[in-house]
DNA sequence: ATTTAACTTGGTAATTTTTGACAAATATAA
DNA sequence: TTATATTTGTCAAAAATTACCAAGTTAAAT
């Protein structure tokens, strides 16, 4: 990586999962318990979520998704992606780690993967 | 991707976790029994990890690796790479969360991250 | 075919983790 | 202040993970 992008990494605040998600439900006018609402949580988990202090599994991720009228794609990238940079950093993983988890998933998306095998 | 990529992909069989471990173990002529006693795990455990049903947390993976003499940067790279490569395929999430999640695992490291905000 | 060792698989109980709900505390705005 | 919005901690229920055991299968040797 060059210096210039370093510098900028360290500099330029990332958009982290829940800023996202704030982002887009201000934008939209609504308030947290409005938004928790639609997604069967109350303000506080919402605002956990918004903080980064966890919980949500799928269905809110796909209930999210469609109260703020996004795309599903879109917002599984931006909560997995922060899930595994997580892992990676707590594990003290080298980041090298992504180049073969990509390998690996689109080899498992090439084969028709046995459920039975991989438990999901 | 280009054809003979996705050929090769499909083609040939990419070492999973399990099989790497298995590999490593063979190699070293020791038996499921006697790895997983190295480990705190019964024969029975092993197997499921060697076959891809789970088990394993981080100390485990760290007695693994120096029970089979290997760099514990790698077998944690062996071992998350699976792990998000199943999340990845199971939430049916594009693959250029790999792309971002590298991204926010940079980011994470150049600032020193409040281990209160991240609850790791 | 029988024996033996290695491996696989399923069940289950214990433990840990995650989750949602509530309430209190804090912040923000009118 | 008053009202509204957000944050935070706690708690119990639910879900997931784990170790352990035992039964079952496979494979090799003789």
């Amino acid at each position: 990586m060059s210096k210039i992008t370093k510098l900028n990494l360290t500099r330029l605040k990332m958009e982290s999962f829940g800023d996202y998600i704030r982002r887009l439900r201000v934008e939209k006018g609504l308030n947290q318990t409005e938004l928790a609402a639609k997604i069967g949580l109350d303000s506080g988990g919402l605002s956990k979520v918004e903080n980064g202090k966890k919980e949500l599994k799928e269905n809110k991720l796909l209930l999210l998704a469609k109260a703020l009228k996004i795309d599903v794609a879109d917002i599984k990238k931006q909560y997995l992606s922060e899930k595994f940079a997580e892992d990676c950093f707590k594990y003290k993983c080298p980041e090298a780690v992504f180049q073969l988890a990509e390998e690996k998933a689109k080899y498992y998306k090439s084969v028709n993967i046995k459920q039975s095998k991989l438990k999901f």
